[in-house]
DNA sequence: CTGAAAGCGCTTACAG
DNA sequence: CTGAAAGCGCTTACAG
């Protein structure tokens, strides 16, 4: 391993020099520099980050927290981080924490073991504690899709989106509505999840319909798979269910429709579907599946953005909320 | 920040003391051990991972590198790697590199920055002079989809997807063929593109047919939207195309069939078409699409498990290479 | 303009 | 069984 000091005695310089050198100091001389250059391209050098992240305190890694990343949801997100990292051109780089439920724990480690300059979470709700460790911390958190009040929020509009849905479904004559969701395994809903129901709802209401609570169908994953065990029992337990807003995504809802087809229910015509998120594949399906779009792949562009102009010093870490809003798209599938 | 030091003080011991506790170390008492314990709970210690790993010298992270990750290709490899991460309830941590074309250059950083204790690379075909630094730096190497003689190579047979692919179209009754490919941006194909160029010209070959060169068209990013492009350059420049192998892929292929939808070309009766990848959304996709099946989560999770054992010593590094056969997932398409 | 020294927070021989 | 010392590879005041 080749370190500062090898440099240092083929340049015939100390190695603070060397140090000073690297990292452009005015105090050096054009000279100098060009020798400890020439001599760390000789001896092919590279900077252990670890030993210069210790010392510094930053490690130039911005954490990206979710429970988990197989769905459609954050890998859309991840697109967009992505997609912002390849226009900036920065240093940073980009570290995936899966936390298997136990939030607090692997958030805790993340600012106090230094694994990250900053984090951004997915769909994932810090306690109070967490997030004034992060603010003692210096450490900032963005938030997307759940509620954290002290730190940065990023959530879309699940309530009107869901109703808007609804809406659509209500308005071309549908009575008796099913509501799909997920987040089963939780000790309660997520928070997206929850103010869709609440949309659904409401707009049941507004309506003058009546709701049957028996027409509420529970996903845990988020798995296609998930959306045909759910037609299966809609057919047994629903009681005539001509509309379905699909709150648990396009995935599910794509799901519904493959299994519908197989049993020959014919969508549009017997059963209306609306999903949620839009995903490519949405406009693909057979019929194309009216869904509301998120614009998630900006939201993740949006926020790494944003982290590094926090972690630069270019903008003020401050806790603010920012809601983007969703989108009806209407295709054939209501 | 609460250090190591802190603890000591609180627990009345010194510093080594508590690194030996906290690590378990059987030359310290059960009583000392609870002591230290207890006082690190109470401060809220956590080892500053920064400066372990510069002692240890292991980072515990494991980097992923591909060029990007936008594709679905990418993103069902990592959805594999998660999948193994769970299960396995390790301490690594993945970090992802995007490379941007500088392939050499960022390797070399990750391996002699101590960024990654190793690498999986997906669809990145290493240098001689990379592999011999990561091999003398004991640092395992898994590339995926690529070559990579020297390091763990893991591939698929894309000669032989292709192939089966091809000759499928050709047994249904299709003689005028088009091949869509990926990689125009790049200098050369990448291996998979490039084997399943010539998987498709020997199947021509073989069955006595003949192929116009004009037939070939490129893509550059494999999104959805080139497939649309490419079926419009198809009728415009193609000649008498009636069955369409596309290389680059399954999403690719459905912009082709949305555009040809709307153009009113019937699939798979004027056209046939057979896809790669076999996505989740190849069956939603009206028609269904015929495609070749990858077993990518599978790759991911195993590629994973592996550079665990490996890190781990229950497995020596040494250079080998594994093949895993692809399918033909015959649907509606052709 | 350059170098000797101290220090970042930890681990690991080595004494005792 | 526990602690003082050295060291991982770097940066950053501080002298000169």
């Amino acid at each position: 391993m080749v370190t500062i000091k090898d440099v240092a005695q083929l340049a015939g310089v100390s190695h603070t020099t060397v140090s000073l050198a690297l990292r452009n100091s005015p105090s050096i001389t054009a000279d100098t520099k060009a020798k400890v250059l020439a001599a760390a391209k000789k001896l092919n050098y590279h900077p252990n980050h670890l030993a210069r992240s210790l010392v510094s305190g930053k490690t130039y890694v911005i954490g990206v927290v979710a429970n988990f990343f197989s769905s459609t949801f954050e890998m859309e997100i991840l697109k967009g981080i992505e997609q912002s990292i390849r226009s900036m051109e920065t240093e940073y780089t980009i570290n995936l924490f899966g936390t298997l439920e136990k939030n607090d724990q692997v958030l805790t480690d993340i600012c106090l073991g230094k694994h990250a300059d900053g984090v951004i979470l997915l769909s994932i709700s810090p306690s109070k504690e967490i997030i004034k460790l992060y603010s003692d911390n210096n450490c900032p958190m963005i938030v997307i899709d759940e509620k954290a009040e002290g730190a940065i929020e990023i959530v879309m509009d699940n309530y009107h989106g869901a109703y808007m849905a609804t809406e659509h479904l209500i308005n071309s004559g549908r009575k008796n509505l099913a509501l799909v969701i997920g987040d089963s395994n939780r000790e309660e809903l997520g928070l997206s999840q929850k103010e869709r129901k609440e949309g659904f709802l409401q707009a049941i209401k507004d309506h003058d319909l009546s709701f049957n609570p028996r027409n509420i169908f529970y996903i845990e994953d988020y798995y296609f798979e998930e959306g045909q065990v759910v037609f299966k029992r809609m057919q047994r337990y629903g009681s005539d269910i001509d509309g379905i807003f699909c709150a648990a995504g396009d995935i599910v809802a794509a799901g519904i429709i493959l299994e519908a087809k197989t049993e020959h229910v014919n969508i549009p015509r017997e059963l209306s579907i609306v999903g949620y998120d839009d995903v490519m594949s949405s406009s693909l399906i057979d019929p194309p599946l009216t869904s509301i779009r998120q614009p998630l792949f900006q939201i993740g562009k949006n926020a790494y953005a944003r982290m590094v102009r926090l972690l630069e010093g270019n903008e003020e870490y401050k806790p603010n909320k920012f809601v983007y809003e969703p989108q009806l798209i209407t295709r054939s599938s209501v």
